[in-house]
DNA sequence: GTCTATAGGCTGATAGAC
DNA sequence: GTCTATCAGCCTATAGAC
């Protein structure tokens, strides 16, 4: 398994870079500079560049779920595991970066008919991760609110709060989602 | 007052363009066609697209003001002040729109240093304007969070909503965000 | 897998006529 | 204010050599 092969540094760096300004600021020539390469050999791993907005997302997607099922497994409160999904989330949106999946909702226009499918199945799936959560712990939860209806306010709170608090250099309303969300669990 | 010289068209198309695709995805003879004028001309009201960016987001600003005033001026309660404010920013958002301060938040990093500034500034006073209702009206708040907390909930809540809900094809987001919001008020 | 070379189109922006 | 004409640069994508 090669690790820094360019396809997988094509990925890494395409990645940062969707995060910070979007897909499509971000040029076939550019990636391939940071490389190292030209950017026909870009064109060789991924042919169309939604063939690279597919990967970006699948990937996003994979590694997101490797560390949500790491913090299903390990299980604790449901205060606990809420922090933990915050954190997986947060963890992604360092130097200037905001999810990758909200840059790629912003730019929802723009992708073709597949991938429009894809970024709302990913979205699902993580409402649905949080869903199953809530419901599990249904006890923990201090509120009248569904166990859907709490995975959905959690999961826009945080991608708005990520995407302002860029806007703001500071983390002010990703601190306050978390605050709030919080009274509603024991 | 001229409501429909060439300069409020291209106004008014290039917001819609923004809301559904971005900046960076206008382009000016795009924008030319559609309100019948060349290029050139575009450039002869915005010299760059800089300044067609500060343009839209002035006149949303003060497009949303205008509204908002509105609601503080007729009074009511918390309750009835909260949701006006939602109508006002899911009322921009239909057809595929999003809010234009959260696409242009999304492509921050493209944004010149004033447009920046002024876009932070214009979220700064949106959360004042919410941070003055919660203050003028404590006691129909049913919260330990601050006003500003409470407005900055309702911030990034709205637009991570918005901006969900057009990948969902749905409003399941913003009406939980009022059906929660609401339940912090009495 | 990567390269050179290139096609064909779009982009922001400008000069100068009217 | 709008036009024609144009520029230099960037874009995605492809053909074909190695």
């Amino acid at each position: 398994m090669k690790m820094n092969d360019n396809r997988s540094r094509l990925i890494e760096i395409a990645e940062g870079s969707v995060q910070r300004s979007g897909l499509k600021a971000l040029s076939f020539r550019t990636l391939a500079d940071e490389v190292g390469i030209k950017s026909s050999s870009v064109h060789y791993h991924f042919p169309e560049k939604s063939d690279l907005a597919r990967t970006l997302i699948e990937q996003y997607r994979d590694k997101l779920f490797v560390e949500l099922n790491g913090i299903a497994t390990s299980g604790g409160s449901l205060r606990t595991q809420f922090l933990a999904f915050v954190d997986v989330f947060g963890g992604t949106a360092q130097d200037n970066r905001v999810c990758l999946l909200c840059m790629m909702a912003s730019e929802f226009a723009a992708l073709n008919a597949s991938n429009q499918v894809l970024l709302a199945n990913v979205f699902t799936n993580l409402e649905n991760w949080l869903a199953n959560l809530f419901d599990s712990r249904r006890e923990e939860l201090a509120t009248q609110l569904s166990s859907q209806q709490m995975a959905r306010l959690v999961m826009s709170g945080l991608e708005g709060a990520l995407l302002i608090d860029r806007v703001m250099h500071d983390s002010e309303r990703l601190d306050t989602q978390k605050t709030a969300l919080l009274q509603l669990m024991k």
